[in-house]
DNA sequence: CTGAAAGCGCTTACAG
DNA sequence: CTGAAAGCGCTTACAG
């Protein structure tokens, strides 16, 4: 015996069959309480874990999860939200002896919907998490040709039969609008990220029905792109307005610093002149100046409600009802009364 | 025949046996060129793609190569080096049919010995990436006692008998070291990162050396945690000395962008009063006010050359001979000439 | 050049 | 309550 001990040697050392082994480890019944201690006992002590490859095979079963992530080069180490997410994923899987398969692509659509055809081809996971849902996602009909289970993150505009995860987006923009509201602010605008994804719609039409019921007249869209530079360019804009708008509101917080940093060049002071919100959170957020006021999201829950959807889909639970989080309004030095007429 | 089409279904359509197809597919000989091509032909029509289960069961062999990162919550999502590092790896895997099993783990060293007994005892990957290598480092011991490959991320203090992949960290302080010293400065400090790893001892006695060369005197260093407040304590620290330093070189964005809002907050303004370069770029340092100088180094390139000493060891090439990558220095807006005196 | 067979390490009905 | 056997989908020496 070398290498790793398998179930044969465990069987041998404790005295049973290998099938003994097998329904000690799983509990499934069937073996006497004295057998089932001694068996386990002695899998300890060999420090025998059961092959994952070898138990998917049996039971046609991965025990693993899928989850792509695309981005553009000049997004890849810029977004907060891949790390923590997983984080919460795996938290969760790990409990249930699940593993991630994560693969991040530096690319777009179409590199995405390769590495899915990679990890669903090669028989590799279970069920796939599917995140930057677009409207009328073409992965939800692939996947479901495939019988793959799935978990959204984010609620697809389409009618899906599997379950979605999703942060409540109106609620977020809502929020943002309110607080510049209470200070006052009746010209605000957004810079918006990309309006293929799901929760950019939903974040544009949030707005404009949270300006209307402040009584606000319909605020300027910039449309962006997640990256700075599409921030800066969207606050560039917005400054050349007339009147200008007192307030902004940017689809995530790299875009948020990078729009500071454009107002600062051209002597346009925040938040004296202008306020900045920001509708994602950055853990570097605290730390520019000023500090900047965002939305926060708990996203490591984010991900362990994700993988509890995903693992019951697979399990077989009827229970894949679909989950809403909700943000919070996190104000910092970015926010303040607009200036005086 | 439904679900995933096997081996048999496409042995049987092409009316040749298991093997013949297992053979076309792998190429390696013993079929008939016409043989080949039907087979592949037909596996192609079917769509049939080998599961990577039942190849590794019978193989003796996973496919997957694993690596943990562990993280305090406070970092998870501020880290730039993650994401791209795993696309890089990822970008090379997916070329030989490597899958990639990622842990992100929120937490230190306990909670990341404890990802590695997982992915390893679970039989789940053919070897390991060993990222945050510390002095004397006790995964390495331990996937040697497992005869488990891996490739250290950075070189380890301790002799090892496996590759490593490193970023010349004693090259990144020189040039930040003669950016300074080529301005002007004749005082200069460093806030560093966790001792306790590799590359922040490696980072530290450059420091002193580069500073011997330049014929500067020793400079102050200020321990730090690679968080934003660390960074923050760090300046504050600094601004307290007399004489003051004139320059500081922080171990990562985060940072350093902290350390500059704690300056503009005590009226001590960057680049004109004090400069500021960080060892580590971010994707928001060209985005602050004013626009971090970093050090930046190719994250992507790294996890692929990572990726394929570990595919090289695993295949049992004996081209497993050390890697070693040098950064650049960008030079933006945080650092100038010293005042005069 | 090609096929039949054993085996990888498990699970799970099926007999006893 | 427990064991012997078949089978998951492949790979790979071994015969022909």
């Amino acid at each position: 015996m070398q290498g790793r001990p398998t179930i044969n040697d465990v069987a041998q050392a404790a005295g049973v069959s290998k099938s003994a082994v097998s329904y000690a480890l799983s509990g499934r019944g069937r073996i006497g309480a004295e057998t089932r201690e001694r068996v386990l006992a002695v899998a300890a002590e060999l420090g025998w874990q059961p092959s994952q490859q070898a138990r998917g095979l049996s039971s046609s079963r991965t025990y693993a999860v899928g989850l792509v992530f695309a981005r553009p080069a000049e997004l890849i180490g810029a977004d907060p939200f891949f790390a923590p997410f997983i984080a919460g994923v795996e938290a969760e899987l790990s409990h249930h002896k699940y593993a991630l398969l994560s693969q991040v692509i530096v690319g777009g659509e179409a590199e995405e919907e390769e590495g899915y055809r990679r990890l669903v081809s090669g028989g590799r996971v279970d069920g796939m998490i599917l995140t930057d849902l677009r409207d009328f996602d073409p992965r939800i009909g692939l996947l479901r040709d495939l019988g793959m289970p799935y978990v959204a993150v984010g609620r697809p505009m389409q009618a899906i039969d599997g379950p979605a995860v999703s942060n409540d987006d109106s609620a977020s923009v809502t929020s943002a609008v309110d607080h510049l509201a209470d200070l006052g602010h009746q010209r605000i605008a957004q810079v918006s990220g990309s309006r293929a994804l799901v929760h950019g719609l939903e974040r544009e039409r949030a707005f404009h029905r949270a300006l209307a019921a402040r009584g606000l007249y319909a605020g300027t869209v910039i449309p962006g792109d997640f990256t700075g530079q599409s921030g800066a360019e969207g606050m560039s804009a917005l400054l050349g307005l007339s009147p200008r708008p007192t307030a902004v509101i940017f689809a995530n917080g790299l875009m948020a610093i990078a729009g500071m940093q454009e107002a600062a060049r051209q002597g346009v002071s925040v938040p004296a002149d202008i306020s900045v919100v920001a509708l994602d959170d950055n853990p570097i957020a605290p730390f520019v100046t000023p500090a900047l006021t965002a939305v926060h999201t708990d996203v490591l829950l984010w991900g362990s409600l994700s993988a509890r959807t995903i693992m019951a889909w697979i399990e077989g639970e009827s229970d894949t009802s679909d989950v809403t989080l909700t943000s919070e309004l996190v104000v910092r030095g970015s926010t303040a009364p607009p200036p005086s007429p």
